[in-house]
DNA sequence: GTAATGTAGTTCACTTTATGAACTGATTTT
DNA sequence: AAAATCAGTTCATAAAGTGAACTACATTAC
């Protein structure tokens, strides 16, 4: 065998202006992330996005598609796809609304509580993995800085999308 | 007009452990900042990771295209790609070593140090807005940690990868 | 010194991930 | 009741990246 992977985060290679750059950091984290979580989704027979949708949804029943399609920062005609599929699987019912039909409440199946609950042990592990460098109170900080930067970004998205005064409006697909 | 987005980090819907998630977390950041860099890299008719590719290479001329892809975290036929591009536009050139005519050293040409340079100020722009938010001194610990990360996974992969006491091995492509 | 193995880079078909645009059906506005 | 809006669906397509097989060069072992 052999292939070739060079040590990344390559100890000789100076990264400048890109160490401050977000662009370029949460490609390179993204990748490896990618990485690390196609074993972890294969194993669990997981569509990407499927956990991330249990996860939601199961704190927020009820919540419509596009307001999921919203939080996760995908669009809406991506969640069709993941949705359909996880309600195939038995795990959560979209009831059309009884006072607005035109919008899928979105509720977890007994199944997919516990589909859920089952893998969220394992996603905890993982991020613990991630983090192992990370001190306590450093994670708290880190998250707290990344979902500054969530809500920060989102902000903005809706800025320049076209937001006319108030909330959700315009541009998404 | 008119289509439909809603609010992002929308106020009324919880995250739960999505907070704390770093695949969550990662990919969010990742499709705003996407969204944001697609004006961004139209209106510089630059393709997607070329910014990066000149400024890794600006900082470190002579360096091979493998430890390049490390870096970056792209495979090398990525690399190939996105390198003979900006061959072929002149920004950089691939002399194959005298010493190693295996691996091709990589730098910036004039026009590449140029094009880079006027790019940067509005690299600078575009990072000052996404972090907004952020003190001073809170940016130096967002990157501080976003770095420690960056290593960590890299760290992570190489293990994964199968890497053989050393550095740089096994299982790229 | 030559066979075997390893390394750097290329090529290309393919997968994954995501998107835009046009559509259906329900609702609200006027 | 027509017009406009909103939630969701569909599908063709694009963007982004990958795997695997290949070429060329270099190193190692015999």
């Amino acid at each position: 065998m052999a292939e070739d992977v060079q040590n990344s985060a390559l100890p000789g290679v100076e990264l400048g202006p890109l160490r401050e750059n977000l662009p370029f950091l949460t490609r390179a984290l993204r990748a490896y992330i990618r990485a690390e979580n196609a074993a972890f989704y294969a194993a669990l027979d997981a569509e990407q996005g499927e956990i991330v949708v249990l996860s939601v949804i199961g704190l927020n029943p009820g919540m419509s598609q596009n307001d999921l399609a919203a939080t996760l920062v995908f669009k809406k005609s991506a969640i069709t796809k993941l949705v359909k599929d996880l309600e195939a699987r038995g795990y959560l019912e979209r009831a059309k609304s009884a006072t607005d039909r035109r919008f899928n409440a979105l509720r977890l199946t007994a199944a997919g509580q516990e589909r859920y609950a089952r893998i969220s042990d394992l996603i905890a592990q993982q991020n613990a993995a991630f983090l192992e460098p990370f001190s306590e109170p450093e994670r708290v900080e880190l998250f707290d800085y990344l979902n500054r930067l969530y809500r920060h970004l989102g902000q903005r998205q809706l800025q320049r999308t076209g937001n006319s005064s108030v909330i959700a409006e315009a541009g998404d697909d």
